[in-house]
RNA sequence: GGCCCCAUCGUCUAGCGGUCUAGGAUCCCGCCCUUUCACGGCGGUUACAGGGGUUCAAAUCCCCUUGGGGUCACCA
């Protein structure tokens, strides 16, 4: 059975990298009819929040990820670690280091000084005196010294390490007590039956270490998948400063869960030339193995382009749902469907979507300037008000494009004379959607009162 | 700096030795549709980082250079 599992550290927020590979390890678990775990990896105290947690469940639920069983938290289970730094120290694998900060600082600052890698030099190693006074010793691990670590990685491939050049032994528990994040990683992916490790590129370094702690319990190593980092559109790493990184940013700005994780999947991975994919789709297609090795810049454009895509097809109940945390409620206007269909194709985001049904169900309160110079004149106001006036006459009883050009015929006008005035009359602006369709969703009642609004605003 | 990873249109990518005068998508630009703006349709500009090999044949394999990125903690 595939055990995936996601082990962000709760410093904020879940950005969209995070997502990335969240959503892999989902995918491939249920693909796989295996499971999904979370982990929160918070065993640094002074960093952890809770908030933070709870940020990355609430991002999870709003895209759909479910995962399975409980969360894990690293914080709840220090006694847990404390049993397996022991069981190292009794078999002779790990060892207590008494060596002082300073100590070590001093080390490192004379090896730079040579040009040599800083590495911590084993002088505990195989020390049997009595330990100095007053330091609380530091736990390291056994290191092999020299040889080479071969990582076999989904993605990547044969991965080479050289242990001299790469290694030392490094510390598995702090002066405190508290066991280091290489330690609680693979003790706990292997305690929680881990099979397939799809985490970010920047833990492909780390993966030697991890090996040494799973070769160190006998633990089985599981398959590594080391997924190409994001970058921002200039090709430098995604920061908070590229705008929304934020997964429930999106939400605000709009954005459907489906446009972000099909935009993702795409992100690194591919399956010919789709690039359209229903979540059936993905969990059909995706196999880790296959994503890219390299990274990937983001593409705000191409999100957009997404999310247009999706605003189409989704159904007009779910969309007058959308509408509604951006403080727009039509779910009771008796022209609703016609209204969604009317406005969709030309939203690229809900909050876009949002200001467009706000311009149609509510009368202008002002009216664009420029488009008022250009489109009305003194002909165009006489044939505003005559086309009031008809309307006043006789609420018709045919449609708005029937209705409209009789009289236009009546006029001896065309179209265009009308057009452009009467939908700065409906909307304030020189654009809409089509106008006979404008005019009924409005209903001729209230096209009646816009248009007299915008004639009397315009004799003042 | 050491180690590691990466390299096809601006961007996401197809390609896994011949079918590549390199395909799709996005963006951009035209044209069509049209009462405006979009949508849609059609068309166009744009890429194998450079240099060496291997091979009858290389975007595809190997090496070097260059360029990007990651990582080197008693952080995760």
């Amino acid at each position: 059975m595939v055990i995936t599992r996601f082990a962000p550290s709760p410093t904020g927020y879940l950005h969209i990298g995070g997502l990335r590979t969240a959503l892999y390890c989902y995918l491939w678990a249920r693909k796989c009819g295996g499971k999904f775990l979370l982990r929160i990896e918070d065993t640094d105290l002074a960093r952890n929040s809770k908030e933070a947690a709870d940020a990355i469940v609430e991002a999870f639920k709003w895209v759909g990820l479910a995962h399975d069983g409980e969360i894990v938290y690293q914080s709840n289970r220090f006694e847990l670690y404390k049993t397996y730094v022991q069981q190292l120290l009794d078999e002779g694998k790990a060892y207590k280091c008494y060596m002082s900060k300073e100590e070590l600082d001093t080390l490192r600052e004379e090896q730079s000084a040579r040009k040599e890698r800083p590495r911590y030099d084993g002088r505990y190693r195989d020390f049997t005196g009595t330990p100095p006074h007053g330091v609380e010793p530091v736990i390291r691990i056994k290191a092999p010294l020299e040889g080479m670590i071969v990582l076999h990685d989904g993605i990547k491939g044969e991965v080479h390490f050289n242990v001299a050049d790469m290694l030392d032994d490094f510390i598995i528990a702090r002066s405190d007590g508290t066991p280091t994040y290489n330690f609680v990683v693979t003790i706990d992916d292997a305690l929680m039956g881990v099979t397939d490790v799809i985490r970010g590129d920047d833990h492909l370094s780390n993966t030697p270490k991890q090996i040494v702690i799973y070769n160190a319990f006998d633990f089985a190593i599981p398959k590594f998948f080391h997924v190409p980092m994001i970058l921002n559109p200039d090709g430098k790493k995604l920061s908070k400063r590229d705008g929304a990184t934020d997964v429930m940013d999106y939400e605000k700005e709009g954005f459907l869960p489906e446009t972000l994780l099909n935009f993702l999947v795409r992100l690194g991975w591919s399956h010919g030339d789709q690039e359209i994919f229903s979540m059936e789709e993905m969990l059909e297609w995706f196999d880790p193995n296959s994503i890219n090795k390299s990274a990937s810049a983001y593409n705000q454009e191409k999100l957009l382009w997404l999310n247009a895509h999706y605003i189409k097809e989704i159904s007009i109940e779910r969309l007058v749902e959308l509408l509604k945390p951006f403080g727009v409620d039509i779910s009771l206007h008796g022209n609703k469907e016609r209204l969604v269909e009317m406005l969709r194709e030309r939203a690229k985001t809900i909050k876009e979507f949002a200001v467009m049904v706000q311009q149609i169900i509510e009368a202008p309160n002002s009216y664009d300037e420029v488009a008022v110079q250009k489109c009305i004149t003194s002909e165009t106001k006489a044939l505003l008000s005559a086309y009031q006036e008809a309307l006043h006459v006789s609420t018709p009883t045919q449609g708005a494009e029937v209705f409209t050009k009789a009289f236009l015929e009546s006029k001896g006008a065309k179209l265009k004379d009308l057009a452009p005035a009467l939908r700065i009359a409906m909307v304030g602006t020189a654009v809409s959607p089509a106008i006979f369709d404008v005019l009924e969703v409005i209903g001729f009642n209230d096209v009646q009162e816009r248009i007299q609004k915008l004639l009397s605003t315009l004799k003042e």
